[in-house]
DNA sequence: ATTTGTGAACGATTTCACAGCT
DNA sequence: AGCTGTGAAATCGTTCACAAAT
């Protein structure tokens, strides 16, 4: 029988491509089959590439929203951010709704089923530990105040500029993170504080329960925990990979 | 034989497990040679995610050699950096350099291969549009200075504001954007405008030849021009994102 | 003895194509 | 008539396992 399936396998190379699509269908088929059958199914989740999209797609329409835009089509969205119709159409359908029909999307009613499956919903209080120049740009973000993010608490090393700080966030020295975290149930934080004190501060908060870290500080963060998510925003990392993608998109990099 | 094939599948399906893997390596070997026949060789490149992790990588090489630090194996890498020493392994091969031998990767070595192969070598002029606080946090910022970029000029549209700023980096007023990024021949720009400004600056930008784009702004910049990047670092996005992770991780999203 | 380098297997994500609504 | 929603195909990226190198 192997050696029939060898001469088929000949057949094919020259002129059964049809029959070939058909054949792996079925050899596929029966992978998958015997994969389920060897392990649990795996539960069906959203990639986390998806996940990303949604991110950006959730924060344009708040902006269309603000406009006041009501309705969207996949292909609008494609020619405003650059994702494919069909990919969007694929991430939306991860999300298991229906706003369908012609005329596209309705902006308000997708936008609440995005944020009430991926967990917009509940205000979540966070802090910023690091209240230097980028610190205190962020305490002042005007859009923080009007999301769905509670700044709750900021922290700095240096007790003599907590006094200086003119915010309405209320202000901590640093030795108080891990007390103050817990109390207010703090459970994302900002880290803009020097390369060299980012590791010790993000160790303190990981140790009081916070959950998701943005980090400013140009250096990679650790996790010994499961569970915490940390987003890296390196500037010169970000430099650094523009510059990479500009010499791979202009020369092909094998030389 | 179409009907053969079905039953030897079914066969398959029950105990012969091996002999599958045999006959898909057969299946999958002839797919590829038709598909290779069928249309041009595809240029092998390196894949977007792998330039990525390369970056981090080389920021943290670069923190090692500070350090003094001479070998590292890919083993170290996957502890500090949370990615796999297979992965890591991986994305340097994509390089084809050799670095080989026991005793892993010499540190200086392979980040001027990095540094060689993504186009880090060049010192790039870069500039920053908005000197609020955000910007001016960016213009002090330490590590720019040591590093290959060079931060050549500074824009805000406000003109007074322009005469208060203390800092070795010139500063123009933002009509000035098109002549000064022209003349000075500057690559990259870092956005860190208000929101309602950042589209009409992007334009600019790139209008005046521009090639790759931080944004710091929380709006989605567009770019109607291929081969320009743009990396748009929206703190509500990442914020957004680590939620929707959380979410992900602690509960299933489909309830 | 240890660690790299890499083809191939595997698994994940994207794209396609078209059925199904409105 | 036009757009969504979605299985299935195609593509892409990661992991594996082991040969090669020192």
């Amino acid at each position: 029988m192997y050696i029939n399936l060898l001469g088929y396998v000949c057949l094919f190379k020259r002129k059964c491509k049809n029959l070939l699509h058909k054949c792996r269908i079925l050899l596929n088929y029966s992978v998958k089959k015997i994969t389920a059958l060897s392990k649990n199914m795996t539960k069906s989740k959203i990639p986390k590439p998806a996940i990303e999209r949604l991110c950006t797609l959730y924060r344009f329409l708040d902006m269309c929203e603000e406009e006041g835009t009501t309705c969207i089509s996949s292909a609008q969205i494609e020619k405003q951010l650059h994702i494919g119709s069909h990919n969007v159409r694929k991430d939306i359908s991860y999300l298991n709704l229906s706003c369908s029909g012609s005329g596209g999307y309705n902006i308000k009613k997708l936008k609440s089923q995005i944020a009430a499956q991926l967990g917009f919903t509940q205000p979540q209080n966070i802090c910023i530990v690091g209240l230097g120049r980028l610190g205190t740009a962020i305490l002042a973000h005007e859009r923080i105040a009007e999301s769905e993010y509670n700044l709750a608490a900021g922290f700095d090393s240096n007790i003599n500029k907590l006094e200086t700080i003119r915010t309405r966030v209320p202000v901590f020295p640093s030795y108080e993170i891990e007390s103050v975290v817990r109390q207010m149930n703090i459970t994302l934080a900002i880290i803009a504080v020097p390369a060299d004190a980012a590791q010790s501060v993000a160790d303190k908060l990981i140790g009081a329960g916070i959950r998701g870290i943005v980090n400013f500080a140009p250096v990679v963060i650790k996790t010994g925990k499961s569970g915490v998510f940390i987003n890296n925003v390196d500037i010169l990392g970000k430099l650094n990979l523009l510059t990479a993608l500009l010499k791979a998109n202009s020369s092909e990099i094998y030389q």
